[in-house]
DNA sequence: CGTAGATTTGAGTTCTGTCAAATTTTGTGG
DNA sequence: CCACAAAATTTGACAGAACTCAAATCTACG
């Protein structure tokens, strides 16, 4: 069964750019470029911004199915989309030949539009986990949103991939990368995750994670597949 | 000269709801009242989630001209846009009532469409300010954004109100009120801004503000009258 | 003029950042 | 398969920025 969506990325074929990328891959995002659509495929992205000090921070997370539009990309000197797990695949293509598309079919217009409305709705609760919540309730957020949007459920728990490094992590929740460490020490003493092995872990409860952080119903509702904000087209 | 998405407008006339505001009033926004638009006329208003243990926090501060969409908000317990000036004037159309506009013209789908990336790339810019500065720079590109968006130049700087209250500032800065005051109070001190009236400042230099916080330049490109970010149409 | 609310300021505490050293992991070549 | 170098992570000790609590002061408004 072919979705609409499908069909009508089926005739954007010909602008359409793919690009398979590998773990430490960048893809620069400058206003000079033009206005510009990614569409995740598969693999997680981060969308890191760099300051004129040297300084970095991501900005968001991208999921397969998530849109990213660059005009919705602040000012900042250098933004850029970086590659985090060790394959994944990315569709560029330019906003007019998207904007063309839409006005030939109005469903694929409102599906991206509700896509990238969902963007926003992520940020927001972003910033809410960044303003308000402790280190620790930050770090469980994070987990939380990782076992809910890539884990998969196993008889012990949910098992996911963390593809973010410690530093990643740190400018992620706008934490120290030594604390985030430290962070993450006591997480795994108190078992509310354990490390598999490199760069993956398993939650054995959500719930228990949720509980360590105050916003945990709006992440779960925001993250969860099967949430009234992932849209069937 | 009447622009096209005045034009537009007018052909939503039926559907829109106009809300003149005074200070404190709050309108609602609840996953329940299904998907709405709402477009700012006059005035500011700010984007507030109260929490589960009854903590608040504003998302978003929004000026005349600006859309904002009820879906692009996170599922967060409650959240209302509050009237942070005197007297403003907010309207208000049913999302699907939009789109059914878009269908016919799509050069206000368009217009919309930037309004909404645009403010997506607010909420990153914040996002970045509560990330990455300190309490001090945190002001200070507040400042800068009511200088730049509502202020109006004179012989002696650009004058502007404030139409924040002290806890209002903390809970968008992520700061606390008590800091808030003991960083205006420095701010005062060194000259950066200068209390006229209350509720109102003149900033003499906006270039000195933007000195004092390393993401001033693009606060500056984001928030300028004649940025490329505010669309003809 | 008096009260309620907002703001300012001080003193002490806590969380997180900074710096440095130890330890683990990863990748490379023999 | 092992040894080695480079990078990432962990952990400790200390410092600093911001929070908390409380009291004093200011402002708006009836």
């Amino acid at each position: 069964m072919k979705s609409a969506s499908d069909i009508a990325l089926q005739q954007l074929e010909s602008h359409i750019v793919r690009i398979p990328t590998r773990k430490p891959q960048k893809l620069a995002i400058s206003t000079e470029t033009g206005d510009t659509l990614f569409l995740i495929q598969s693999g997680v992205y981060l969308v890191r911004a760099k300051w004129c000090d040297g300084r970095h921070q991501i900005l968001l997370l991208l999921y397969p199915g998530d849109c990213m539009r660059s005009a919705a990309i602040p000012p900042l000197e250098r933004v850029e989309i970086a590659a985090a797990s060790e394959a994944g695949e990315i569709w560029r293509l330019r906003w007019s030949a998207a904007l063309r598309l839409f006005d030939g079919d109005p469903n694929v217009a409102r599906h991206t539009t509700d896509r990238l409305a969902e963007q926003t709705a992520r940020l927001a609760i972003h910033n809410a986990i960044i303003a308000g919540l402790t280190g620790d309730e930050r770090v469980a957020a994070l987990m939380m949103e990782l076992a809910l949007r890539t884990g998969k459920e196993t008889p012990r728990g949910i098992e996911f991939d963390m593809p973010l490094s410690r530093t990643d992590i740190a400018e992620y929740l706008a934490l120290n990368a030594d604390t985030v460490s430290r962070i993450l020490s006591r997480m795994r003493s108190s078992g509310l995750v354990t490390p598999l092995a490199r760069c993956r872990y398993i939650c054995g409860s959500v719930e228990a994670l949720a509980r360590e952080c105050p916003i945990g119903p709006a992440i779960r509702r925001m993250h969860e597949p099967a949430s009234s904000l992932t849209l069937a087209v």
